[in-house]
DNA sequence: TCAAAATATTACTAAGTAGTTGTATATGGA
DNA sequence: TCCATATACAACTACTTAGTAATATTTTGA
C-alpha cells in the first residue's frame, strides 16, 4: 500500500536506513542475526530470560527443552551477543546482553497482529459479515 | 494473543514487551518472520525495493540472483506480508508492504555496529593500543 | 582424592531449504 | 494464430541445522 518510508518521528533516521546499497557481506551479518532469532527454542530461551538472569537448569525447566539442546542454543545466543555468560560455582548464569531484542520481537509482534487483523477485516468484508 | 492489548498509547511499551510467557505457537509466528529476513538473498531483494517498486526483471538485475531463485524468494516475501504483488501486463511489480522492515534492519545494524565497536575497544585495551 | 552435580561437547540422524535446470503459464504484438 | 517476453513452478542436489544420546569437563564438598 504505502510505498515510501516516511515516519519523521522515529529515532532511527527514516531517510537513511542504511540497509540499501549494502554489500552482501554486510547483509550477511544482519541475516545471521535474524537467523539466531528465527528458532522457537531460542526465542523461548530469550523469553525465559526476560524476567532476569537464570542459570542453565532454570532455563531447561522453564523451556522444557533438553539439556544438550539448551546448551547448544545458549552458545549460539552468546556468540551472537544476545546473551552474556557468567559462571557461578558449578552453575552458569545467562542474561540478556541488550534488551533491544525485546523491542525487536515486540515490533514483529505488533506488525503481525496488524497484518492478521487486516486480513480478518478483508475476509469479513468478502463474506459480508461486517 | 500477545500482551499487546495492554498499552494502546505507546507503540513499543518497554515494561510489557509481550514476548515473555508466550506459548511456542505464538513464538513460531515471530520465528517464522525472522526466518524470512535471515537470508542474504531476501535482504538483497528488500534492499532493492528500498528505492521504490520494481518488477522482477529489475530485481534480478539489481541483485544478480537467478530468475527462478528470485521468483521463489519473492513468493516467500509475499506470503510473509513483507512485499506486495501487482501484475502489470507481462510484468509483475513488487513493493515493500510495510516500511517497518527497514526500521527492523536498521535496529539490527545499529546494534551490530555498537557490538563490534565495543569488541574493538576491549581488544585495544587488552593490547594496550589505547 | 573421590564423588556428585552442573554444564559443555561430540557424533549422529532427520528435516528443511537455497540454488539450479528445465518446463509451464500467461501476456502483448505482428 | 503464432511468437517472443516475463514470470512462476517442479524436481533435484547439496548443504545446513535442530534435536538427541553418550561422553567429557568443571566445580564443589566430603
Amino acid at each position: 500500500m504505502s510505498a515510501a518510508s516516511s515516519s519523521p518521528t522515529s529515532p532511527t533516521a527514516p531517510d537513511d536506513c542504511g540497509v540499501a546499497h549494502l554489500p552482501p557481506s554486510v547483509l550477511a551479518l544482519v541475516a545471521d542475526f535474524f537467523k539466531v532469532l528465527s528458532e522457537v527454542s531460542r526465542l523461548q530461551i530469550v523469553c525465559a530470560l526476560k524476567s532476569g538472569p537464570h542459570n542453565v537448569s532454570e532455563i531447561i525447566e522453564e523451556t522444557g527443552l533438553g539439556q544438550a539442546n539448551v546448551s547448544k542454543h545458549l552458545k549460539i545466543l552468546t556468540q551472537a551477543g544476545i546473551v552474556t555468560r557468567q559462571q557461578q560455582g558449578t552453575s552458569v548464569i545467562y542474561q540478556i546482553a541488550n534488551p533491544f531484542v525485546f523491542e525487536l520481537c515486540q515490533s514483529v509482534c505488533d506488525a503481525l497482529a496488524a497484518q492478521m487483523q487486516q486480513q480478518n477485516q478483508q475476509l469479513a468484508a468478502l463474506q459480508g459479515l461486517r
